[in-house]
DNA sequence: TTGGGGTCCTT
DNA sequence: AAGGACCCCAG
């Protein structure tokens, strides 16, 4: 990641060049990032599409390297660092804290509010107290979880009943804002079929529902935990699905309304349009539903129909949208919860002090998993309700009819084998999408196929090798059939191990997973126990454990695959994705006694007396419940790391194929790279990681692998002449800018970071030192001492908070002396092997010869054009296109008077040496110079004219380095060559942009 | 009060 | 990585 910012201080020395001036240049290339991205990346998307995508990735690569006929050499990391893994780690904690928080204390709010809700509708209906705006809301949950939406004071809040009757407008809109904030809230509190819903302008309706469906996409998982087990997450989908659908429905039909109603419905007539829309809603989508439980026709007495969210086969048992149970685990659903909600329906119809919305809300609230979504998918589940019984066919069926094509797709990891299961599990699942590569061809390569076996697997789910994953791993892909033969190669050691297991898996004798296996055939519901629940590829797993178990429920293992599919593209939180199967059996237990709670005290009066303390109680626990999930993420994250390492084998087997030289760093690859480039034994780095400079890097192409931007040649050189950065300044921006070694300092960017360079002069961390020291004094003084000799800059430096110990000299240790390989052996290119590149090709991306010799033609031929032309280019000149000086004023200063002590530093030593003599002569020739220097590409004169430049007099160097720094140079000499080189892009551009900014 | 600039957060 | 939101400051 480098320095925060880094690159836009030091944008303004890079030079764009063209690519075709690096013909001949070693040039480091660090890979390890790229490889960390596919990690990430492959782990997002579907399939097999980006199977292979750090390899691509890497092959395309090389070949427009070796179109420029750069000799690279490829720098892969070793170790991180231990400073850089605690960053990192306090850097993930911290985030996954602020997370956790943030859901903690809208979880309190909810909880708060809901009761206050209660006590609300305890009192009667005409307490309608002004709701606190959803903005003052928001910002209490962050600032103090405890901090309830402002009360109005009591007088002012009967006074504003009192004159309710009368302001009949503003009525709507109170209403609006109360569900607006219940919405936030809970979307699922506020139902929309109840009266007031009803008689809402159209537009409001619609906003509403708009509100809900945004929540439904991103923040349900927030509130309505998805179940723990797999076999109940199809029904947590599917609820889902049709609580979506159904907000569509009621979207359009409002939208419609407001087309055509205009501004005629309210009071009576609003509702009947309304429920006349009820009526009309039930469209083809629910017509399968309806067909299977009739009796969910008229919704009784209430004026509004069930539950928003409860579909109509809810009906019996929901019949007020009164307070559900909710969600929870099949097996429970069966045993208890069914009879109890029943009965407690019943009850709260008859005592409603609250009103069953607000019930609901509250117990949704206290179980956190809460949903309707998810009541009506546990009706779905219930077999022995009467009006609900919905086959898993049925549901399936209805999925099938409602799933979005491209939902439906499945990820098939598996391809490359083939044998009867797989092809059965296949069968069901697209597989489209995989690159295909017949199992009887890679057969054929065994060498090949290995890899290619492994690659697949490897790249899809991030989390193979690792001994701890492993069980989990064939979890996954136990669909894949593997052949023994694999084992044979030694080489291939790993992947086969991994193929052991998933074979075992498959066959249910791995001893760890006994256990589970055996549940998993004992029943249905058992094997859910076993699934990691976020694992996508989970439905396969169970996929296969259908097969074996007969197939039966095989419908609703599809089920459970499409709504996993979906899932996914929901994008929702990834915190449950933690391999746990003990903590999984653990929550459960949790959960049940939760939901046991619940079930033996349904009667709304309870609910009256549900205490604070309770709630934060429960709240409490399942805080504890997340921490352990998180744990074991970061478990499962850390074990993922080793998939790298299969990756790297891969990259490098390919970077052989082409004759490109690699080395493996110690530990950073940056560093490695740095000290090539100071060993002389490249000549820069291609890189777009700004640590490089505080390695020590001095040339430094950037935006060498991004089409859209131009490359760029940064140089140290230039960096210390344009702004007055050497290679400790850098270190220190880190500290304050914040970097993989250090936090910096929160509210420091990289012009405030300079500014306090510029205040805090000195070598090494001196000034940082000088900075703690006088920030830890003006804290004590706070109140005195507005030092009017202070600057500006320092008086906004008071408000900064460092963290104690700031500067932790370890960190500049770390730049300083990274650990690297300072061998002098140098590196030699071979040629690209072409047959075992074509094979490589075929394994891997499935391309036949013909596609490969394609791609790689272009770089063929520029590499056969043996002798290195002389070229016109070596004359280009990049078109200076402002490259604009520094445009912040702020930093504009900084830096001038950054570089004024420095040179007034090196006068001083001159001075002491010789007369000082030919001021004016030096102070017009700098000016040339430098305007000289900006203009050539790859001119290895600079390293003379530095000091040339810091030599220069006194007296009117201060103005003509401004205006260095301002880029007045910009247009210089040299004629311009285009045949290459595309048009500059227009640099100015962002410079007219005003900031348009609106306040409230 | 407004506009501008910086930083941080989000996509 | 870029744009927007928020915050601070100065005139």
């Amino acid at each position: 990641m480098g320095v925060h910012g880094l690159w836009k201080l030091l944008e303004s020395t890079g030079k764009p060049i063209n690519p075709e001036t690096l013909e001949g240049k070693i040039l480091a290339v660090d890979i390890s990032i790229w490889l960390n991205q596919a990690v990430k990346g492959v782990r997002d998307r579907d399939g097999n599409a980006v199977l292979n995508a750090h390899l691509l990735t890497l092959f395309h690569r090389l070949c427009k390297l070796l179109f420029f006929r750069i000799r690279p050499v490829f720098v892969y990391d070793g170790d991180a660092p231990l400073l850089k893994k605690q960053t990192l780690a306090i850097r993930r904690q911290r985030r996954e804290e602020m997370t956790r928080e943030s859901r903690q204390t809208n979880d309190k709010l909810l909880q708060t509010f809901l009761k206050r809700q209660a006590i609300k509708a305890a009192l009667g209906d005409r307490s309608e107290e002004p709701v606190p705006s959803l903005s003052s809301v928001r910002r209490d949950d962050q600032d103090d979880m405890y901090v309830l939406p402002a009360l109005p004071p009591d007088d002012e809040d009967r006074d504003e009943r009192s004159s309710e009757e009368e302001r009949d407008g503003d009525e709507a809109l109170q209403t609006y804002s109360r569900l607006q904030e219940e919405i936030y809230h809970n979307p699922n509190s506020v139902d929309i079929n109840s009266e007031e819903f009803s008689l809402m302008p159209p537009e409001i309706k619609h906003e509403i529902l708009k509100e809900m469906k945004e929540f439904n996409k991103r923040r349900r998982t927030l509130y309505h935990k998805p179940p723990e087990r797999s076999g109940e997450f199809s029904q947590y989908q599917l609820a889902g699905l049709l609580q979506r659908n159904k907000l569509n429905q009621r979207l359009e039909g409002v939208q419609k309304e407001m087309n055509h109603t205009g501004c005629e419905e309210s009071g009576g007539k609003g509702q009947h349009v309304e429920t006349r829309r009820l009526v009309s809603e039930d469209s083809a989508h629910y017509i399968l539903i309806k067909g299977s439980q009739k009796k969910a026709s008229a919704p009784e007495s209430q004026s509004a129909p069930a539950a928003w969210s409860s579909s109509p086969w809810d009906r019996k048992a929901k019949p007020k949208g009164r307070p559900e149970p909710l969600w929870r685990p099949v097996n429970e659903i069966d045993e208890k919860n069914k009879p109890s909600s029943s009965s407690s329906s019943c009850a709260n119809e008859e005592d409603p002090p609250a009103s069953p919305r607000t019930l609901q809300a509250i117990q949704n609230a206290m179980m956190d998993s809460g949903s309707e979504e998810e009541e009506t998918r546990r009706r779905t589940t219930r077999s022995d309700d009467e009006d609900g019984r919905v086959s898993p066919r049925t549901l399936q069926a209805i999925q099938n009819a409602m799933m979005d094509p491209p939902a439906r797709k499945h990820k098939t990891y598996v391809i490359t084998s083939s044998s009867e299961d797989e092809d059965e599990a296949s069968e069901s699942q697209n597989q489209d999408e995989t690159p295909l590569i017949p199992s009887s061809e890679t057969r054929e390569h065994p060498k090949q196929r290995h890899p290619s076996d492994s690659s697949d697997l490897r790249t899809d789910r991030t989390q193979e090798n690792k001994p701890e994953s492993e069980e989990d791993n064939d979890n996954e892909e136990t669909r894949e059939p593997r052949d023994g033969a694999v084992n044979q190669h030694p080489k291939q050691r790993h992947p086969s191990d991994s193929s052991d297991l998933r074979t075992d898996r498959t066959q249910e004798n791995k001893p760890e997973s006994e256990e589970d296996n055996k549940e998993e055939s004992s029943s249905e519901e058992s094997f859910i126990e076993v699934s990691d629940v976020e694992e996508p590829s989970e439905a396969e797993q169970s996929h296969t454990r259908a097969e074996e178990a007969d197939k039966s429920p095989s419908d609703e293992e599809e089920e459970q695959g499409r709504e996993e599919e979906e899932r996914r593209e929901e994008e929702e939180s990834r915190e449950e994705e933690e391999r746990r199967e003990e903590e999984e059996r653990r929550e459960e237990d949790n959960r049940d006694d939760v939901d046991k709670a619940v079930d033996e005290a349904p009667d709304a009066a309870e609910w009256d007396h549900i205490d604070m303390e309770d709630l934060l109680q429960m709240d409490r626990d399942l805080q504890d419940e997340q921490m352990i999930l998180r744990e074991q993420k970061q478990h499962q994250e850390r074990s993922s790391s080793s998939v790298t390492g299969q990756m790297c084998q891969e990259s490098q087997e390919l970077l052989r194929l082409f004759g490109v030289p690699f080395v493996v760093a110690p530990t950073e690859a940056e560093a490695q790279c740095a000290a090539l480039d100071r060993l002389d034994q490249t000549h820069g780095t291609i890189t777009d990681d700004s640590d490089i400079w505080l390695f020590g890097g001095r040339h430094v192409y950037r935006n060498f692998f991004s089409q859209n931007k131009y490359v760029e040649l940064y140089q140290s050189a230039d960096m210390q002449n344009q702004l007055g950065l050497d290679r400790s300044k850098l270190i220190n921006l880190a500290y304050l800018l914040g970097s993989d070694y250090t936090e910096g300092i929160p509210g420091v960017g990289f012009v405030t970071g300079m500014e306090i360079l510029n205040e805090f002069p000195g070598a090494g961390l001196e000034p940082l030192l000088q900075l703690s020291e006088w920030w830890t004094e003006a804290q004590e003084n706070k109140k005195m001492a507005a030092n009017p000799k202070d600057t500006k800059v320092k008086k906004k430096l008071r408000n900064l908070h460092l963290h104690p110990g700031f500067p932790n000299p370890s960190v500049a240790q770390a730049y300083l002396h990274p650990s690297v390989d300072q061998s002098d052996a140098s590196f030699s290119w071979g040629r690209p092997h072409l047959e075992l590149i074509k094979e490589f090709c075929l394994s891997r991306f499935g391309w036949n010869c013909r596609k490969t010799e394609e791609t790689l033609q272009p770089v063929l031929k520029q590499l056969q054009s043996q002798q290195t032309q002389l070229r016109i280019d070596s004359f280009f000149r990049l078109e200076q296109q402002e490259k604009q000086g520094i445009r912040s004023e702020r930093l504009r200063r900084a830096v001038t008077c950054l570089k004024r002590k420095e040179r007034d530093e090196e006068e001083e030593r001159e001075e002491e040496e010789e007369e000082e003599e030919t001021q004016a002569a030096s102070s017009s020739a700098g000016g040339f110079i430098e305007s000289a220097v900006h203009t050539g590409v790859q001119d290895e004169t600079r390293g003379g004219v530095t000091p040339m430049m810091s030599s220069r007099g006194a007296g009117s160097s201060s103005s003509s380095s401004e205006d260095d720094a301002e880029g007045g140079r910009g247009v210089a000499m040299v004629t311009a060559r285009s045949a290459f080189q595309g048009q500059p892009r227009g640099r100015g551009k962002r410079g007219g942009r005003g900031r348009s900014k609106t306040r409230s």
